[in-house]
DNA sequence: TATTGTACCTAACAAACGTTAGGTTTGCAT
DNA sequence: ATGCAAACCTAACGTTTGTTAGGTACAATA
C-alpha cells in the first residue's frame, strides 16, 4: 500500500496550501516546487501555467462539492432533513479540506475570464441545489422566508466561515458545531414555546 | 467647498479598491499611483512602504468599526435591541465601504507579524462587543445558545458576506436585507406558533 | 540491446516588482 | 525677493517572478 498519489496531485495539494497561505499572486512556483519535492521548472511538465493549477484546483473542488452534496441528499424525505444534511455537509467539507475550499471561495478574482465563467457556473449549480431546498421548505412546510437566494447565501457564508477558525481537537467537534448551526438556522436565538 | 481630501487619503481609498480587486500581493504600486494621480515613486512621500499602506487601511477601518458600533449601541435597552442594531450596522458598514471591509476581513495573512497583532487585537475587541450581547441575551432573555463565540462568528460571517454580492439598486435595500437577517437569526426558518 | 517516452534538472530569459536617490516644482512665511 | 519645506517627478537599482529551452536519468517495450 505505497504512496500512490501522483506528483500532479501532490502539486495540487501543496498549491492549495500555499495559495491559501500567501494568496495566488503572492505564491511563487519555485516555493511550490520545493514543497512538492521537485525543481521549479519541472512543474511545467504537469501543468501548462500557474493559472492552470489554480483553475484545476477550483474546478475540481466545485465538481467534488456538487457530487458529494447530491449524494448526501439521496433519501432525504423532507426539506428539513435536506437542510440538516446540507448544513452538516457544507461545514464538514470546509473543515476537512480547508485549503481547497478557501481557494475556491476566495480566489475567483484571479481566474482568467474563460476559467472564471466555468467555475462560477459550477458554483451557481451548487447554490441552486440549496436554493431549491429553501423554496421547497417554504412551499411545503411554511418556512418563514421571502427570498430563497438571500437565505442560501447566509447559510453558505456562515457555514464556510467555520473553516477560518476551526482547529481539530479544540473543544467542539464538527458534529457539535453543525448541530448548533442547524438549531440557529431552524429555530433562531429567541426562546420558543414548547410545541 | 473644494476637494479637501488629502492625497494620502486618496491613496488609501484607491489602495483599498485595488487590493480588493487584485489582492495585496497582486496589486502594484505603479498602478496604485496612476489611479491616485501621481507617479510611482511619489507614494513614498506619503507612506514608508506598501506594507504600511495595508496596515493603515486595516487599522483605521477596525478603529472606525469599533467606534461606530459602540455609538450605535448607545441607548439600546435590551439585548434584543442591541442585537438588531448590531446586525443592521454590520451589514450596512460592509455594504457602504466594501473595499475597506473586504481588505480588513481577508488580508490579515499579508500583515507582517507586528502589524498582524495590532489589527487582530482590534478585531477581537469588536467581536467581544457582540459576544457580550449574546451572553446577555442568554442570561437575561433566555436565548438558546451555548457558546456565545460560536454564534458571534456566525453572525459576523453571514452579515459581512452581503457585501460580496450586494449591488445598489438591485431589488433589495440594505434595510430589507438587515430585517431579513434579523428575522432569521432571531426566529429561524421554521414557522412559529403565534404567541 | 536499442528505442522511446515520461519525469525530472539546469540555466537562463525578459518582464515586473518594491524601493531609493537626487532633482524639480509649488506655495507660503519672512 | 528670499528661504524653505512639502509634494511630486524621473530614472535607475537589485531582486524576484513566470516561463522556456535543452539536456539527463530511467523504466518499459520491442
Amino acid at each position: 500500500m505505497a504512496d500512490t498519489v501522483s506528483r500532479r496531485e501532490i502539486i495540487l495539494q501543496q498549491a492549495a496550501h500555499l495559495f491559501r497561505e500567501k494568496g495566488y499572486p503572492g505564491a511563487n512556483l519555485r516555493e511550490l516546487a520545493r514543497r512538492a519535492g521537485i525543481q521549479g521548472g519541472s512543474i511545467y511538465h504537469h501543468f501548462a501555467s500557474k493559472q492552470e493549477i489554480l483553475f484545476q484546483l477550483m474546478d475540481q473542488t466545485m465538481s467534488d462539492m456538487i457530487e458529494r452534496l447530491t449524494q448526501q441528499l439521496v433519501g432525504a424525505q423532507t426539506p428539513l432533513e435536506k437542510l440538516r444534511r446540507t448544513i452538516h455537509f457544507h461545514i464538514e467539507y470546509h473543515v476537512t479540506g480547508p485549503d481547497q475550499t478557501y481557494i475556491t471561495d476566495e480566489e475567483l478574482r484571479n481566474l482568467e475570464p474563460e476559467n472564471y465563467l466555468k467555475v462560477v457556473a459550477k458554483r451557481d449549480r451548487y447554490q441552486k441545489i440549496i436554493e431549491q431546498i429553501m423554496s421547497d421548505g417554504k412551499a411545503k412546510e411554511g418556512w418563514q422566508l421571502d427570498e430563497p437566494k438571500l437565505y442560501t447565501r447566509a447559510l453558505i457564508k456562515m457555514c464556510a466561515g467555520v473553516s477560518t477558525w476551526y482547529k481539530p481537537g479544540g473543544g467542539m467537534t464538527v458534529a457539535q458545531i453543525a448541530e448548533a448551526y442547524i438549531g440557529l438556522l431552524c429555530n433562531g436565538l429567541l426562546p420558543r414555546e414548547e410545541l
